[in-house]
DNA sequence: TTATAAAAGGACCCCGTTGTCCTTTTATAA
DNA sequence: TTATAAAAGGACAACGGGGTCCTTTTATAA
């Protein structure tokens, strides 16, 4: 459904997020090894959310990445789109050129359906409303670290 | 959400079973500009259905694609199925190695959700079921073509 | 003020999916 | 029985997403 980097880009928020609660502004090494992935494409990652302003991050000797504007939530939406745009939220099930309600393909109504649903789920939820409940125990980050 | 190959693949056996329903056994040239699809991809195509029994065919001069077993139908499950595997129904939307009940990602409950809505839909749904619908005009294999 | 630690950035590579081309096999029409 | 039309199959090319490496910039601690 979403693109490997897209995914990448959320647990390391969602890992920026829970370090910062603890007062900590992680490095690219250890946000790569939380969210097990390639340190250097996390690297990548990590510029392209800071380009887009959906994160901070500080150079030089005991920098990091960290949320400066904590009043407002970070939606998942808001990250997909900057990773890999939106388009899996508009294209046809049936893989016509485009989804179009008065001329629809065989698969319309039941494939709409499923793909505003998940629009919807990406639009309400945040980063911080995940963060929360890995901070709570009621879910992971990862597994098989620790 | 699915791969190129499995919709150009749906995609095709509908308008096999088109065709066969007007006594037709169209060749991979008819299909492949029918549902907008490179032929020579196409016939790559048309031969992994065959070789898995999807898809019958008849070799040779007035050769072509058809259904055999015409009584039961062809779920989408089954073509996706052989086309790409069923990985995509068991993914973790969050991107863990696996989606896990137990020990869930914060993502979930609502990935979840959308995830078995898809998987049912497809296994509801059949090649003969599209078919009908372009048949009766409720909804079109291609636009842009006649 | 210098050594060090960290992010930023550019150039490049790898591999799976998509896509092409050519030859071989098979069946039918003439 | 031969020419032709069609699918089957193998080998390979192109493209994009994922991934690496090395250099440059920037900040801080000593
Ligand atoms: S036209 Fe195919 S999903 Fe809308
Ligand atoms: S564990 Fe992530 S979707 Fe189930």
């Amino acid at each position: 459904m979403l693109a490997k980097s897209t995914e990448y880009a959320i647990r390391a928020l969602v890992f920026v997020q829970l370090r910062n609660w603890e007062g900590k502004r992680p490095g690219v090494v250890e946000i790569a090894k939380e969210i097990e992935a390639p340190p250097a494409f996390s690297a990548k990652i990590l510029q392209t959310l800071t380009r887009h302003r959906l994160l901070d991050s500080a150079k030089g000797r005991g920098g990091g990445f960290f949320f400066n504007n904590e009043q407002n939530e970070l939606t998942l939406y808001q990250v997909i789109h900057v990773m890999e745009g939106d388009a899996c939220f508009h294209r046809c099930g049936f893989g016509l050129k485009s989804c179009n309600n008065d001329n629809p393909c065989p698969l319309h109504e039941q494939y709409k359906e499923v793909r505003d649903k998940f629009f919807e789920i990406v639009q309400e939820e945040t980063i911080q409303a995940l963060s929360e409940k890995i901070r709570k125990g009621e879910a992971v980050l990862n597994r098989g670290i620790g």
